[in-house]
DNA sequence: ACTAATAACATTTTT
DNA sequence: TGTTATTAGT
């Protein structure tokens, strides 16, 4: 019986919080305690006693987290998942204010501004106004727009609020509000919001039509957040719009996880939750399936630091492990070697795969020192956090005339296109253009289409360049609601007279950029025939857009997770995920904690959380180091052991040579005697280092001071012969594995069958068409991209002809026979 | 209007 | 040190 599969496997605590539903409920989830299978089996449960899959919300913060519960609970409910509204806050927002759009002055299809556009927008603003560029920096007055944004403060509001007003005067910025109007206009008159008007207007939807509230609140009858410590106060506010009548709420999370208050994040809302929720219940989820004791205790210890937090008591009752090691490094370059040292030794002694290990570094600039070391050992490796995908260059070109020909008065678009390839519409013309439109309130492509009654003081050739371009566009537009996204995508591509430009360029790079872009266009191909295969077979490119301006490196490589790559990101990325051996990294003074959270205890609290994060991502081995120099900015600069190692209980920690690490800057190095910024410590605290595995390491202060660290001394020990293909991959592909890019239209590989007629022009064979049109329920088949299933149905005729199919890995799916592709296997 | 040279700069960043 | 943005020069 289901219920009973939804059950078992949940220890006492999970099984009280799925089960519970008289009130709103708080699960404080302690690291690796089984969150997500909380949430999961919680919404099967509600599924399988009558909830309708529409009436469940389910908020994450990242598509991945969204897609893997999905994936989990299908494996329970099966298609009834698929009815979900469960996603990022920012999609599910977005899916409201799409439908709702016309109520707030929006359009169906308005753009959704990422990052980089409104901060381009802003510094256009700010140059407009006349300010100074150097007081004014896009950047810090985005964070300010974004703040009050977090806090559903609206234009009118900034300026009338004395706080915020005397503190942009006294950082010297008083024009930030009149920035802030401006830029609400702007977007408003471009028909964009930015990642923050999506929670923003969700929220002054609500507020100002109570009817509209109450649809959604009633549709939604029950709400679940995850990660509920990372929400800020408009998020908090919207699950409060939703949820105030029925209070059929449930909120997961952990206070000592809570990394992102740069980002709007307030802790308070989970520390408070059960005063705004009267009659809350709380549930502590407190053990850890994850790591060994040893390394629970450690962070524990650790975050014992800390004042502010809900009080828990962790524990795992796994084995003790090994110890935690910390390795001291004369630089930073060493630190890399010891590293990959470490990772090669796990590899073959402890046959611990590439894949389960992660290298986590506080900042991205780290990176670098890691991935060399790593390949002069041919040690392949993932490094997140370089550029996305999307923020390719040639992929942001591509979609900016997407976006124009969905939506054309996106300004940042227009802008970004209006001159590539170029044709003579430069920098003077522009601005002309962008003045007559704020002149009048209008957007750019409005002034674009009537130059001349806008009074805009064109000569003829320049005139004639506007036109083209309008027509150009035009065209896109006309056909933007006829043809499917992946037909006029490549349409796009070729007529806009971007892959010519890039044809030309013979260089490697322009090869490459090439690649990208036939890379892009298979990923509009697999996203439409995705969704055809599940029966929405119109995607426009409207609906690839507003996908895609949603994601994020982590969301699109799920294919990846088998290849046998060491793992380098941040540690905040890192947050979620868990390897068997974590290596964290540049554990320093002035680079961990951060020395921008020097001047308040919260931001050091925070400091120390993320450490904690870092920490409880290890499984089994937890490496950390330090080095006592580092190069950065062009200088090597001396640092000092992070005080973070004190906070861990020396129990728990193996030290390189002595003692717990002081941070005494006036401690040398490179010499025996000195034992290089190690102050001496009661020895009950320490151990020495006995493992025979660290035969390899020569501790640095026994290597010629000064001398210049040379890898050939290690090549020796560790000549592992192992993967010798060196795989770099700085970004990842979006929906689709990333194979051999190949050519527009894409080939379908071999032995995948598709039924009937693509966009891709049809190579299909009778044969094909005969073999699923038999297809029958007890069969198993391969599909393209969701990979083996068993055939549980098969229903419809004709074109409506579906299967039910569920697949090992991504749960059930059902798929329109017409357009999907697969081999029948048994 | 484009290229080349120089100056400024440099956490973290789920969306 | 590397990247990115602005500026000067053609």
């Amino acid at each position: 019986m289901i219920a009973d599969e939804i059950l078992d496997s949940l220890n006492e605590e999970q099984r009280a919080a799925v089960l519970y539903n008289d009130g709103p409920a708080l699960v404080i989830a302690g690291a690796g305690s089984g969150k997500t299978r909380v949430l999961t089996h919680k919404i099967a449960r509600l599924l399988s006693e009558g909830y309708a899959p529409w009436n469940i919300l389910a908020l994450t913060f990242t598509n991945k987290a969204a897609n893997e519960m999905k994936m989990r609970i299908s494996r329970f409910v099966g298609t009834l998942a698929q009815g979900l509204w469960m996603g990022t806050f920012h999609s599910v927002f977005a899916r409201i204010l799409r439908t709702e759009a016309e109520a707030l002055g929006f359009t169906h299809n308005f753009t959704i501004y990422d990052a980089a556009d409104s901060k381009s927008l802003l510094k256009a603003i700010i140059k407009e106004m006349g300010l100074d560029e150097k007081t004014y920096k896009p950047g810090t007055v985005q964070n300010h727009i974004s703040n009050a944004k977090n806090r559903l403060i609206l234009p009118s509001a900034y300026a009338a609020d004395r706080q915020m007003i005397q503190a942009d005067e006294a950082a010297k910025m008083p024009a930030i509000h009149a920035i802030y109007r401006r830029y609400w206009e702007r977007c408003k008159q471009a028909d964009a919001m930015d990642f923050d008007d999506l929670l923003l207007y969700t929220w002054l939807l609500f507020d100002g039509q109570p009817e509209v509230r109450e649809k959604y609140a009633t549709q939604f009858s029950y709400v679940l957040v995850d990660e509920y410590q990372d929400t800020n106060f408009a998020q908090h506010s919207i699950v409060w719009q939703l949820t105030a009548t029925h209070q059929h709420i449930c909120v997961v999370g952990d206070d000592a996880q809570s990394i992102y208050s740069f980002r709007g994040a307030n802790i308070d809302n989970i520390l408070k939750f059960s005063q705004q929720y009267t009659g809350t219940r709380l549930f502590k989820l407190q053990q850890n399936y994850r790591s060994t004791q040893t390394i629970v205790n450690a962070a524990n210890s650790l975050i014992a630091k800390n004042s502010e937090q809900i009080r828990k008591e962790v524990f795992s009752e796994k084995d003790k492990g090994e110890a935690i090691r910390l390795f001291g490094a004369y630089s930073d370059i060493e630190e890399g070697e010891i590293v990959a040292n470490k990772i090669t030794e796990l590899c073959h002694r402890k046959d611990i795969p590439y894949s389960q290990q992660a290298i986590l570094y506080r900042t991205n600039a780290q990176s670098r020192i890691f991935e060399e070391a790593l390949r002069k050992r041919s040690i392949p490796c993932r490094i997140y956090g370089g550029l996305s995908f999307y923020q390719r260059k040639e992929i942001k070109d591509v979609i900016a005339y997407f976006r124009l020909a969905v939506n054309p008065h996106d300004e940042e678009a227009l802008k970004r296109i209006i001159n590539y390839p170029a044709r003579g519409i430069g920098n003077t013309t522009v601005s002309r253009i962008t003045e007559a439109a704020n002149k009048v309130g209008c957007s750019l492509w409005e002034v674009v289409c009537d130059p001349i009654s806008h009074g805009l003081p064109l000569n003829k050739g320049t005139h004639a360049k506007l036109q083209a371009f309008q027509s150009l566009i035009n065209a896109f537009i006309s056909v933007a609601d006829t043809r499917n996204a992946y037909e006029l995508g490549q349409d796009i591509i070729r007529q806009s007279g971007v892959m010519n430009d890039i044809i030309q360029d013979r260089t490697p790079e322009g090869m490459s950029r090439q690649e990208n872009i036939e890379e892009f266009v298979a990923s509009i191909h697999d996203f439409c025939s995705t969704r055809e295969e599940e029966g929405n077979p119109h995607m426009m490119l409207g609906d690839f857009l507003s996908e895609v301006s949603l994601l994020s490196e982590l969301d699109t490589d799920k294919g990846n997770e088998d290849e046998e790559k060491v793992t380098l990101m941040t540690m905040h990325s890192a947050k979620g995920l868990e390897f068997r051996v974590v290596y964290i990294v540049g554990l320093e003074e002035n680079l961990f904690p951060s020395p921008m959270a020097q001047d308040s205890y919260k931001q050091m609290e925070e400091e120390r959380r993320l450490f904690y994060v870092a920490i409880t991502r290890a499984e089994e081995y937890c490496f950390l180091s330090f080095a006592r120099s580092r190069f950065r900015y062009g200088k090597t600069e001396f640092s000092t052991p992070s005080r973070f190692l004190k906070d861990i209980d020396p129990h728990y920690i193996t030290m390189p040579d002595a003692g717990i690490p002081s941070h005494n800057p006036s401690a040398t190095i490179n010499s025996p005697t000195d034992n290089g910024g190690f102050a001496r410590r009661p020895f009950h605290s320490w151990r020495e280092n006995n493992d025979e595995n660290d035969r390899s390491y020569t501790p640095s202060w026994q290597r010629r001071a000064g001398s210049t660290f040379r890898d050939e001394e290690y090549a020796d020990t560790h000549s592992g012969n192992y993967n010798k293909e060196y795989t770099y991959t700085s970004s990842s592909t979006p929906f689709r594995k990333p194979v051999t890019p190949h050519t527009v239209p894409p080939a379908i590989p071999p032995g995948m069958k598709r039924v009937s007629r693509t966009p891709t022009p049809s190579t299909t064979s009778p044969a094909n068409v005969s073999s699923s049109e038999g297809l029958y329920a007890g069969q198993i088949i391969e599909h393209e991209r969701f990979g083996i299933g068993d055939v549980l149905k098969v229903e419809g005729d004709g074109d409506n002809r579906k299967a039910t199919i569920r697949f090992r890995n991504v749960g059930d799916k059902q798929l329109l026979l017409r357009f999907a592709r697969f081999k029948i296997i048994k």
